[in-house]
DNA sequence: ATCGGAGGCGTTTTT
DNA sequence: CGCCTCCGAT
C-alpha cells in the first residue's frame, strides 16, 4: 500500500509526504505536483501513520480545490475516511454553527452576500444623513471589508488610532445592524471566528486538541485574519503544513499579505523548507517565457522552475485593430483547431476584466461554438433568484430584515416605504422584522388598507413557516414561488408583456427559477437541510458549476483561472492600461501582483498558448487607444511569433469623441448580433443542466399539493428509470406533472398522464 | 403606491 | 454603454 503511495512521486514530493515535524513549508512552482502532494499526505497519514481522519483539516481557498482535494482523496482512502476538507469561509460557517452563541448570535445566522451588505450600508447612511456624494457606499464597504481582513472589530480601529473616527463609527453601526439580523457577512465569517478562539479559551482548546494535523493550501492568499485562525487553531501538538508560491500571490487587492509566506518559517522555529520545482505542465517555451516575466520582480523566494518536457509550439502573438477583431481572431482560430481534431474543452480564454468577455462570447455565438463563461452575472446573485432564496431566509431567520424587506412587497403588494419605516421603527424593540410586523399590527401603527395587506403577508409568511418543517424544500420553494404570486405574475408577463424583450425576460427568469428548483432537488436528494442549503448557495461561486466533461470552450478572467489548467490557452487584452490595468500604478507592488497574474495565466497552458492585443477597444462606449503590454516585451523574442519591435510604452490615451471608422466596426459587430439571436441553442452558457421544462405550467387555480393518490415522498417504479422517490408534485388532470429522483439517472420531471409510474 | 424617464456613475480582480 | 437611484407624474 504504501507503494501505491510514494511510487508516483518525486524525490522532494516524498519527502513533503513523510516529513513528520512540527511545521511544514512546501514552496510548490506552478504544475509543481503540489495537490498530488498533499493529497497523498494527507492519505499517508491516515493510512501508514494512523491518524484517524477526524483529526485532519486541510483548509483551500476555493469550493472547486476543496471538492478536487476530496475527490481524489476518496480515490486514495475510500469515502469513509475522508478528513475536513473545506475552503476558510465554508470552516469557519462550520464552527460558528457550533460556537457562535457564545457571541450572542443564534445558530440560524444568516450569510449576506456583498449585494446584502451594499444594501444595508446604503440604508445606514440614508439613516445617518450622509449623502452618497459625501461617502459611497462602496468605499465605506471597502474600509470595512479591509478592516476585517486585517482582524480589526470596530474598538480595535479606534484604539489603533489610524482610521477616520467617522468610518469607524458607521463600521460599529453596520455591525449592530448586522447582529440584529442575526447575519454575517463574508468578512465577519473569519472575523468573528478569530474573535470566538480569542475570547473564549475553553472553546480554542477544544478545537485545538480536535486537530493533529492543520494544511493549508495556496497559502500566498492568505491575509491576516486567517493566519491568525491558524495560529489560534495550532495547538502545541498541531503539525501544520502550508503550501503555496509566492509568484502566484494574486490576492493582494483583498487583504492577501504574501509576508504570511515570505515569513512563515520566522514564526514557526524549525520549519522545514520543500521545494517542488520540477513542472510537469507545461512546454518548455511556455515556461521560459512566463518565467522571465515574473522575474522582473524583486522579493522571490528563491526558487527554479525546470522542466523535462520538450519546447513545444513558439507562443503565437496577435495584434489585432479593436476588440471585435481580437474576439473575431480567437473564434476563427478556436474553429481552426476544432477542424484540426482539438476538444473545445481543452482550450480556454483568459480576460483581465470581466467586461471583456461581451465580445468574445458574442463572436462565438456568431460562429456557434459553445462556450461556458464563469465570472459576471453570478446565478445566485440574479434578482429572481435572491427573490426566492429571501423567501426562505426569511422563514429561516424571522430577524434577517435584509431578506424580509426585499421580499415584503415583491411581488408587489401595495406594502410602500412608508409602511416599512414603521415597521423597522419597531424592529430592535420587537427584536427581529417580522416580529415588528407582528408588533406594529397589534399597535395599530398602521391604516386599515396598510394594516390589511401586512396582515396578508405575515399570514402568507405563517402558512409557509409551516410547510418548512413539513414539505421537502424543492416543494417548499414551488409552493412559496406559486401562492406568493411571483410566478404567476412572470407568466403573465411572459404572455403578454408589450414588448418581445419584455416577453424574452419573463421567460428567462422562469427558466432560471426552474433551474434553481433543480438544484435544490439535487440537494435534497443528499438529505441535507434548507440550512445547509442556503449555506452552500451562500458560498457558492459560478466557478463550482465548472464541468470540465462538456465539450465547449471556457471563458474565465485571470484570477478565476488559478489553479487550472488546459492545453491550449488564449489570454486577451495585453494591453497597457488594461493589463497590467491602470488602477495598478506605473510601478511598484501592485504592478508585480499584475506581473504575477500574467505568470498564473501563462502557466495555466500546457502545449500551446495565444497572446493577443488589441490596438484601440471600447470602454463606455468610447475608444480607448492601448499600447501593447510591457509584459510582451519582457518575454524572450524567440519563444514568440509574429513578435513586433517593444514599443516605448506611451501613455494609454482615451478618446471621447466617436472615431472615424468605427460605423464600420460598429456595423460588423451588428452582423455578429444579427446571426446569433435566431440560432444557436447549443452555445449554452451556464453550467447547470438546462432546464427541460417551464414552471408555467402550473397556475394559480390548481395548488400543486398532492395528485392521483400519490404522495411527496412515494416510492414509485418507472418502466425505464426504475426505482425513484416523488419529489414534487404540481398541476392537475391531464396536465399533473411528477418530479421524481430515480436512483439510476437523478431528478426527472414526468407528465403523471404518460408517465406510467407504478408504487415501488 | 407605482411607474417611467432623466441623470449619474463605474469595473480590476472574489470567498 | 448599461446599471442603479432619484424624482416627478399619475
Amino acid at each position: 500500500m504504501i507503494g501505491d503511495l510514494l511510487t508516483s512521486l518525486n524525490e522532494p514530493q516524498r519527502q513533503a509526504v513523510l516529513y513528520e515535524g512540527p511545521a511544514l513549508l512546501l514552496l510548490a512552482g506552478a504544475g509543481s505536483g503540489k495537490t498530488r502532494a498533499l493529497t497523498h499526505r494527507v492519505a499517508h497519514l491516515i493510512r501508514e501513520r494512523a491518524v484517524p481522519p477526524w483529526r485532519i483539516m486541510a483548509v483551500t481557498f476555493t469550493n472547486k480545490a476543496a471538492a478536487e482535494m476530496r475527490e481524489r482523496l476518496e480515490l486514495l482512502l475510500g469515502r469513509d475516511k475522508l478528513p475536513w476538507v473545506a475552503t476558510f469561509h465554508a470552516t469557519c460557517v462550520r464552527i460558528l454553527r457550533q460556537e457562535i452563541e457564545h457571541l450572542g448570535y443564534t445558530r440560524d445566522f444568516t450569510i449576506y452576500d456583498d449585494q446584502d451588505q451594499l444594501r444595508q450600508l446604503r440604508d445606514l447612511l440614508k439613516e445617518r444623513k450622509i449623502t452618497e456624494k459625501e461617502l459611497k457606499p462602496r468605499a465605506l464597504a471597502a474600509f470595512i471589508d479591509n478592516a476585517k481582513n486585517r482582524g480589526l472589530t470596530p474598538r480595535a480601529c479606534l484604539q489603533q488610532g489610524a482610521d477616520d473616527p467617522a468610518l469607524i463609527e458607521l463600521y460599529r453601526l453596520y455591525q449592530q445592524r448586522l447582529k440584529q439580523g442575526n447575519a454575517l457577512d463574508f468578512g465577519d465569517l473569519l472575523l468573528l471566528t478569530v474573535q470566538l478562539f480569542e475570547e473564549v479559551a475553553a472553546v480554542r482548546s477544544r478545537w485545538q486538541e480536535r486537530f493533529a494535523h492543520l494544511l493549508i493550501d495556496e497559502f500566498q492568499d492568505t491575509n491576516r485574519v486567517q493566519y491568525r485562525l491558524m495560529q489560534l487553531l495550532t495547538g502545541p501538538q498541531t503539525h501544520l503544513c502550508v503550501v503555496g508560491d509566492d509568484d502566484q500571490s494574486i490576492y493582494r487587492w483583498r487583504g492577501a499579505e504574501v509576508t504570511n509566506i515570505l515569513g512563515f518559517d520566522r514564526d514557526y522555529a524549525g520549519t522545514r523548507i520543500i521545494r517542488l520545482e520540477q513542472n510537469y505542465r507545461s512546454t518548455r517555451t511556455i515556461l521560459e517565457a512566463a518565467t522571465a516575466v515574473v522575474e522582473k520582480n524583486s522579493d522571490r523566494r528563491a526558487k527554479t522552475l525546470w522542466t523535462d518536457n520538450p519546447a513545444g509550439e513558439v507562443i503565437h502573438l496577435e495584434t489585432l485593430a479593436d476588440d471585435l477583431d481580437e474576439a473575431r481572431f480567437i473564434a476563427t482560430e478556436i474553429g481552426r483547431l476544432q477542424r484540426q481534431g482539438e476538444a473545445l474543452r481543452d482550450i480556454a480564454v483568459f480576460y483581465r476584466t470581466n467586461a471583456q468577455s461581451r465580445v468574445l462570447e458574442e463572436a462565438l455565438r456568431g460562429r456557434r461554438i459553445p462556450y461556458a463563461m464563469f465570472g459576471g452575472v453570478k446565478f445566485y446573485a440574479r434578482q429572481e433568484i435572491k427573490d426566492a432564496l429571501c423567501y426562505l431566509r426569511t422563514l429561516v431567520n424571522p430577524a434577517d430584515a435584509m431578506a424580509a424587506r426585499r421580499i415584503i412587497n415583491t411581488p408587489a403588494r401595495g406594502i410602500g416605504a412608508a409602511t416599512i419605516e414603521r415597521i423597522v421603527q419597531l424592529e430592535s424593540e420587537a427584536g427581529g422584522f417580522m416580529a415588528a410586523c407582528r408588533l406594529v399590527l397589534e399597535r395599530k401603527h398602521l391604516g386599515t388598507a396598510a394594516a390589511q395587506r401586512v396582515r396578508g403577508f405575515v399570514e402568507l409568511m405563517e402558512d409557509f413557516g409551516q410547510r418548512l418543517v413539513r414539505l421537502p424544500l424543492p416543494q417548499l420553494m414551488a409552493d412559496i414561488l406559486q401562492d406568493s404570486g411571483y410566478t404567476p405574475l412572470l407568466q403573465e408577463e411572459a404572455q403578454q408583456a408589450l414588448t418581445a424583450d419584455g416577453r424574452q425576460e419573463a421567460k428567462g427568469r422562469l427558466d432560471n427559477l426552474e433551474q434553481l428548483l433543480t438544484g435544490m432537488e439535487e440537494h435534497t436528494s443528499q438529505g441535507r437541510s434548507v440550512q445547509d442549503y442556503l449555506e452552500q448557495v451562500a458560498l457558492m461561486t459560478d466557478l463550482d458549476q465548472h464541468d470540465p466533461a462538456i465539450e465547449r470552450v471556457t471563458l474565465m478572467t485571470l484570477h478565476s483561472a488559478k489553479g487550472l489548467e488546459y492545453p491550449l490557452v488564449f489570454i486577451t487584452g495585453l494591453e497597457e492600461g488594461l493589463f497590467p490595468h491602470s488602477r495598478s500604478g506605473s510601478g511598484g507592488a501592485d504592478l508585480d501582483e499584475e506581473r504575477r497574474l500574467c505568470y498564473v495565466g501563462m502557466t495555466r497552458a500546457m502545449r500551446k498558448l495565444y497572446l493577443s492585443h488589441a490596438r484601440r477597444r471600447r470602454v463606455y462606449g468610447t475608444w480607448q487607444f492601448n499600447a501593447p503590454s510591457r509584459f510582451l516585451a519582457d518575454i524572450p523574442p524567440a519563444l514568440l511569433s509574429g513578435y513586433r519591435e517593444p514599443s516605448i510604452v506611451p501613455p494609454t490615451t482615451t478618446v471621447t469623441a466617436p472615431n472615424p471608422q468605427s460605423g464600420v466596426h460598429n456595423l460588423a459587430g451588428l452582423a455578429d448580433l444579427v446571426a446569433t439571436d435566431e440560432m444557436d441553442q447549443s452555445a449554452e452558457v451556464q453550467a447547470p443542466p438546462p432546464p427541460t421544462r417551464s414552471v408555467s405550467a402550473t397556475t394559480a387555480a390548481d395548488p400543486p399539493t398532492d395528485g392521483g393518490g400519490l404522495r411527496l415522498g412515494a416510492r414509485v417504479r418507472h418502466l425505464k428509470f426504475g426505482p425513484g422517490v416523488v419529489r414534487r408534485l404540481e398541476g392537475s388532470g391531464d396536465q399533473q406533472k411528477v418530479t421524481v429522483y430515480f436512483n439510476s439517472v437523478g431528478t426527472k420531471k414526468l407528465l403523471l398522464k404518460f408517465a406510467g409510474l407504478m408504487p415501488g
